[in-house]
DNA sequence: ATGCTAACCTGCGCGC
DNA sequence: TGCGCGCAGGTTAGCA
């Protein structure tokens, strides 16, 4: 689920649900996820939610002292149910709100965080982050400068948190694909006109991922709201030995930089 | 500085 | 039907 799209759509999602809810009381179901959670959190009860905003794949919750800093990981969720709704496998955490209703985070594989941090202080694991994929200062001669001399690939390079937030696996998968531009490119190699694509790629996979997401999460009260995504729109994730769906050419897939990688050996140069 | 590896967890689908 | 294996949307820590 949770790459920057599905962060976004959370948030959107969320919002009308959430935004001037009283906490009225916070359930820790265990002390920890990936890290422990931020002992602020346990004493929110009585705090207003003020507004939720989005920072690389981090979702923040700021209430008058601080911010809520979540993570959903690899396998997280956040959805609003009624406060009576029985609880599910790998139900973590619960903010019960003023509305009767409960915010409720559910992560199995617990890769997720629920951090915290002082109003106008930046919290240390969101210092470094790059720049927003979707904001001005997202361009083609800044990938290109930043690479030149780096032999790393060009797709874990673009997954580095500080080279550019919130793309993962699936949409670098995507938007190399339709960039025509090989995984295994050494970044510093990638010409600025290439990268140029690049950009608009990233830029035009996630967008349209969000609108898709916007539509299908909507409505973040039902249990079975969380489906299709942009699973239909993929070209090459998942595809691996799958016929190209533009030339037919047989989609290669390898392990790069630890992540399953997919290409079409003939339209990816 | 750069780049690579292991690690954190659970669930699911596959082949036998 | 059951079991072992490999794999999964992320990120950090640690080492060469």
């Amino acid at each position: 689920m949770p790459e920057l799209p599905e962060v976004e759509t959370t948030m959107r999602g969320l919002s009308p649900h959430v935004v001037g809810q009283e906490v009225t009381s916070v359930v820790l179901r265990r002390p920890d996820l990936r890290f422990p959670i931020a002992p602020e959190i346990s004493s929110l009860s009585g705090s207003v939610i003020r507004g939720l905003s989005r920072r690389a794949k981090y979702l923040l919750m700021h209430f008058d002292h601080g911010s809520a800093v979540w993570h959903l990981g690899m396998s997280g969720s956040m959805r609003v149910f009624p406060v009576s709704t029985p609880l599910r496998a790998h139900d973590h955490v619960d903010f019960v709100l003023s509305s009767d209703r409960v915010l409720r985070f559910n992560d199995p594989r617990r890769f997720g965080s629920l951090l915290w941090t002082p109003p106008d202080v930046e919290h240390p694991l969101l210092a470094g982050l790059g720049p927003e994929p979707l904001s001005p200062s997202f361009t083609g001669s800044y990938l290109w400068k930043l690479s030149r001399g780096r032999r790393v690939r060009v797709k874990p390079f673009l997954m580095q948190q500080d080279v550019v937030v919130g793309v993962g696996n699936i949409y670098v998968t995507e938007a190399l694909f339709l960039a025509g531009i090989s995984p295994r490119r050494a970044a510093g190699f990638v010409s600025l006109a290439a990268y140029e694509r690049i950009v608009a790629a990233i830029q035009s996979v996630l967008s349209s991922a969000i609108e898709v997401g916007g539509t299908s999460l909507k409505d973040f009260i039902t249990p079975d709201g969380a489906r299709g995504y942009f699973t239909q729109s993929l070209q090459v994730y998942g595809r691996g030995g799958e016929p190209c769906l533009r030339c037919g050419t047989t989609l290669r897939s390898a392990v790069l930089g630890q992540r399953a990688s997919v290409w079409c050996p003939s339209c990816q140069k």
